[in-house]
DNA sequence: CGGCTTATTGAGTGCGTTCAACCGGTGTGG
DNA sequence: CCACACCGGTTGAACGCACTCAATAAGCCG
């Protein structure tokens, strides 16, 4: 049973926090958190708050895993070492998402979890978490929910696979812009947090190529860029680059009977 | 709470069965089932069998989601429509796995799932499953190693993205090979469950591409092959692929700071 | 200012695709 | 029985996208 309210914090940086039900019935754009609120009519489940700046590392591939985490503000990126040793990143992440979910198989960090920008994550202890899931049906599914979601978002990423590089790209343009809206912020007018190599690297694509893949969809009129800040001028023209084959070639390489 | 002994077929092709700890005590290669086995102190679970010919449709995506499924025997392959609406293979399975896992978050299926040979997998209704990990905080954890363990597979495969052909292709054939030792076959000779346009759109490369990649790998004597037997006879060499590049030409784009 | 990082642009190369022909096995029907 | 179509797989030749290498520009910071 969990009947701690305040918990010292667990790092040098993290600080005592009020309890998730005050702060989570106050930001719907946390759909975790909400149902943790469930899970505190039984048990009164409290959190460390831990700000990161910009590069900081939250946790680093094969460390012990102990803390999940869900994202309060800002951005951060994920990444596992590829088959030379070389950072390979998988996902991006901003405020709502809950990291870590990759560690639970072998208990210890899958990934290495870096600050794209100034951020503030809350610590949930992974062990009390377990118990209030226990007490909490409500809490359990949503929990559930939120692996399986990870796993849909992963299979997406892997679909990159059989998409050229402007295809690439536009996913990922539309992907934020998504988020964002789901979010309440723009998703016509935001601002990349990840620098072009990140992409690149994210993308399976060159830094030059994203270079000149933003270039050519500026000159196309399809965004507006200036430095970071981008602007989806064409959302239409952006979609039909992933629905039909911009060049007109299509080849459906390895194409199946079951759809 | 749980209290079926028998439970009557849910499908046309269902048929009863026995519960799951009798069997579950008789197969290590099962490993989800192994904790179920643990629920079953306090209920009494039981599943459906559900046989499946080659090519057969276990569910399709879109499709309401209520079972989950665990590979008894056989081998299935996962897939999602990509952008243009054509089929994308996202993953393989075969026996011990647990089916359906991104069905959860929306309750309905992500996925199609196809067999690739004769197979029979357990039908697991989702509900009483929620009902006995209510009961079974082992069983529950089971779960979501279960759950996570599909993520790092995931994340595994968006890894091909910074990989050439040879190397994707080498990092299948070793990850089957791994697959066969687990289950306790032999990983050094075994038979390609999947077609070459199976292979080829899972590793986003076409048929062609494929076949004279194994080509290549034989006239190198790193593989023997006869029609889908293959032998693996040198393992160095295809886990040298993946360490360095076979080229020479060490790029790594889009390096980072963070490993 | 110099040094560094990030981003852009250009020219040439190579890997994988594209299009095409061909092969072996299998099933089907006259 | 053979002729034929069909499917899965192999092989060849030419093209094109993205990589590679290189040079340059624009910020940022000490």
């Amino acid at each position: 049973m969990i009947d701690l309210v305040l918990q010292p914090g667990m790092s040098a940086t993290a600080r005592p926090v009020a309890t998730i039900p005050d702060c989570a019935a106050r930001d719907l754009r946390f759909p975790f958190a909400i149902d943790v609120r469930e899970a505190c009519r039984f048990d009164a489940l409290a959190v460390d708050r831990r700000r990161l700046a910009c590069d900081d590392v939250l946790f680093r591939g094969d460390q012990p895993f102990a803390m999940m985490y869900a994202v309060r503000f800002g951005s951060l990126k994920s990444s596992r070492p590829d088959h030379r040793g070389q950072p390979h990143i998988t996902a991006f992440h901003m405020s709502g998402d809950l990291l870590a979910l990759d560690a639970i198989y072998t208990g210890r960090h899958a990934s290495t979890m870096c600050a794209l920008e100034d951020c503030e994550v809350w610590e949930l202890p992974y062990g009390r978490l377990l118990e209030a899931m226990h007490n909490s049906a409500p809490l359990m599914q949503r929990f559930h929910s939120a692996l399986s979601h990870e796993i849909v978002r992963e299979q997406a990423v892997a679909l990159y696979a059989n998409m050229n590089g402007a295809e690439r790209l536009a996913s990922l343009l539309l992907d934020l812009s998504s988020q964002y809206i789901e979010r309440g912020y723009s998703g016509r007018r935001f601002r990349l947090r990840m620098s072009r190599a990140d992409i690149g690297n994210y993308l399976g694509l060159t830094i030059e190529t994203i270079s000149r893949l933003l270039g050519r969809f500026r000159n196309e009129g399809w965004i507006a860029l200036h430095k970071r800040e981008i602007e989806l001028l064409d959302y239409e023209r952006l979609k039909s680059l992933l629905i039909s084959a911009p060049t007109g070639l299509e080849s459906h390489q390895g194409v199946l009977s079951h759809p």
